[in-house]
DNA sequence: GGTTAAAAGTGGGAAAAAGTGGGATTCTAT
DNA sequence: ATAGAATCCCACTTTTTCCCACTTTTAACC
């Protein structure tokens, strides 16, 4: 499982090194190959191991093609899924069509989340923390999503 | 199963190399014969694997006739169904036709969706595209279409 | 706490692979 | 027979991948 941040940089060949107490998970786990897709809901990126992304990708094939809001759903994660691995300096490359589209700069942030990392361009995650945690003080009386029930 | 977005230039000929990544699977899976069709639900088209799609001609052909969506569906898939395959630079030849319907300029896109790889003009693609991640970010949560359900 | 060795991270050059553009040849249908 | 399309082939350009060397960080020991 993976958690916490690290900050990484992303150099101007569109890279970025693997923080090691990552890639040691990755051995741990036999973790090869690697899926990065678009998090539909953020302007951030997903990378699953293979075997996840696999049972992810089994969920959306079994949506229906035919009311149009799913196909899309479909068409776009499974579309921007791409296959990736390090390199032998333990990198991976992001494609030059997700970097754009999620605002990715050299200043980037890395983080667990559980079955799979996320990545964001360092400044839209600061604003989006700040922000969320500005909202949280100000106590918005959270709408009721099943967040209110919630026992962490 | 294909994945990924990959972009690709149509020639003035009318032909696109398929990207490598693809290519191999195709090896991998003894993929020789390829059946190119419109997508009936967008402005896109369709490339499946011969196996694969003498599997749809059969559940197309099962099909009821009697509502007029369902039929349409039927004539369009299998009318515009044309067999096609690689040259020896790895390149497929799209049928003029079919270009114009689906209005592919010099930019276009590929999207592995599965079973099959899908193709739209650039442009249109990006529009697309860009109203679905609107509208997720504006989460009407009024449709329940089993989406707000999924954790990925 | 400072010095040093090891590990991690970074940048860019160069070889290899992939993709592209036409010209020449063959095929097909009128 | 000929026009138009499809196919094949070759040469050129771009992209990707790999490799090496340099810099920074971490950790260990005195």
């Amino acid at each position: 499982m993976f958690r916490g941040i690290h900050k990484v940089t992303v150099d101007s060949k569109g890279r970025f090194a693997v923080p090691t107490k990552i890639r040691d998970l990755f051995n741990k786990e036999q973790v090869l190959d690697l899926v990065l897709t678009l998090n539909p809901w953020d302007r951030a990126l997903w990378i699953y191991p293979l075997l996840e992304w696999e049972r992810i990708e089994g969920i959306l094939t079994s949506l229906s093609d035919f009311d149009k809001q799913t196909r899309r759903t479909k068409q776009i994660m499974r579309g921007y899924a791409s296959d990736c691995n390090l390199d032998p300096q333990g990198r991976i490359l992001l494609p030059q069509e997700i970097r754009t589209l999620t605002g990715l700069g050299k200043e980037s942030v890395l983080l667990g989340q559980g079955n799979k990392l996320e990545i964001w361009d360092s400044t839209v995650w600061t604003e989006e923390r700040d922000s969320w945690l500005d909202s949280v003080e100000n106590a918005d009386p959270l709408k009721s999503n099943g967040l209110d029930s919630l026992s962490l």
